[in-house]
DNA sequence: CCTATATATTGAACCCCGTTCAAGTATGAG
DNA sequence: CTCATACTTGAACGGGGTTCAATATATAGG
């Protein structure tokens, strides 16, 4: 019977990761406890650490799943977006303002989480942002095609990053009264002025 | 001799403030210790609570000075820009990326400190980004004449928001290769593209 | 100037939290 | 079944924000 150990780790390292899913989304990265997780795993303190070399660990593979499913909505609304190449940006930005909107603790995790200093993000996180990328850059070129892949590459990023910063204060200061509505009008004006009249 | 008491506790807050901030700037608000607070300053840990309510409070002081500079930097920027709206704007907009590139830290503690929850943002907080969203929407108005105020002002804040979001994710990722210089690029392409041709 | 009362300051102690590691327990090869 | 190895446990450690009883200082009245 080899594996029961690894059998029993497999189990309580997935259910930690859905675990601290759920307690971010509820109540947001800051609120996270090793002793809460423990106490709801019904493992012990220490356990968690012969998984996870830290917290941070942990919530680096929350974020992992968090970004996965992004990545899959933004997807989801390219497949029955229209052929036009504007409004499949539009479609996708509002996607994505949909998904911060609505798993807003989860995706803040997303960025909140500080990466010990001097290290770099890790692998799959790059790899889905340059997914994301691609989603962005594919209607790009079709849209600009005398541009060359430099010029497509940075004008992707600074899609993306204006789009995610619209979304990101509009969100923060939602006190600050900006509906949904107001940010969703902003992506739009902002990619039609970007791109719509190509 | 009324106010012996009322002098020292100034003078203590002044040099907590200007203590603050240098600690921010050079280590980060996450660096932030009140005891090394009080040891530097000289006086007792609990001195700092009969002054500010907490750590955040003082933060916020210190958050309040980095303002007014960044609010200085962009100002100054003006001064000597050519009258040119569309290059007033990405004058500004590279001064404030000027601004977050070498006050790094100071100005992830503008965003990063975490307001208790419910609580909207200070007075002060409110008043500045006003400032700034005047310094562009008025070059916005001389670009726009026909658009009225809600349009100029929604433009405003989708504009600062990108300008924002670009900043923002090129200096994070420092590491993953956005130099400065395609920093200021997309800057520059986001807003020729957004009001350059108007 | 002196005393008494009110006011301000102090820093040890409290509580919370992430992480560790010595002690205890389970595993599986022989 | 036995034993060495590997795994698990949770009390304890260190560090940090905040509090508050004790102490010291300031002010008003005599």
């Amino acid at each position: 019977m080899a594996g029961k150990v690894a059998e029993r780790r497999k189990v309580l390292r997935e259910n930690l990761i859905v675990i601290a899913d759920r307690r971010i989304a509820e109540n947001g990265l800051g609120a996270l406890r090793a002793r809460d997780l423990a106490t709801e795993a019904g493992c012990a303190l220490g356990a968690i650490y012969t998984i996870f070399d830290d917290l941070n660990d942990l919530v680096l593979a929350v974020n992992a799943l968090t970004f996965q499913r992004l990545g899959a909505d933004v997807a989801a609304s390219l497949a029955d977006a229209p052929q036009d190449a504007t409004e499949q940006l539009i479609t996708m930005a509002q996607a994505y303002h949909a998904f911060a909107a609505s798993n807003y603790l989860s995706w803040r995790a997303l960025f909140d989480l500080e990466r010990p200093k001097g290290e770099t993000a890790p692998d799959w996180y790059l790899q889905e942002m340059g997914q994301l990328f691609v989603y962005i850059s594919t209607p790009l070129a079709t849209l600009f095609p005398n541009r060359n892949a430099d010029e497509i590459g940075l004008l992707t990023r600074a899609i993306f990053s204006s789009v995610h910063g619209i979304i990101l204060l509009g969100l923060d200061e939602a006190s600050a009264g900006v509906t949904k509505d107001k940010i969703d009008d902003m992506i739009a004006v902002i990619l039609l002025q970007l791109v719509g009249q190509n």
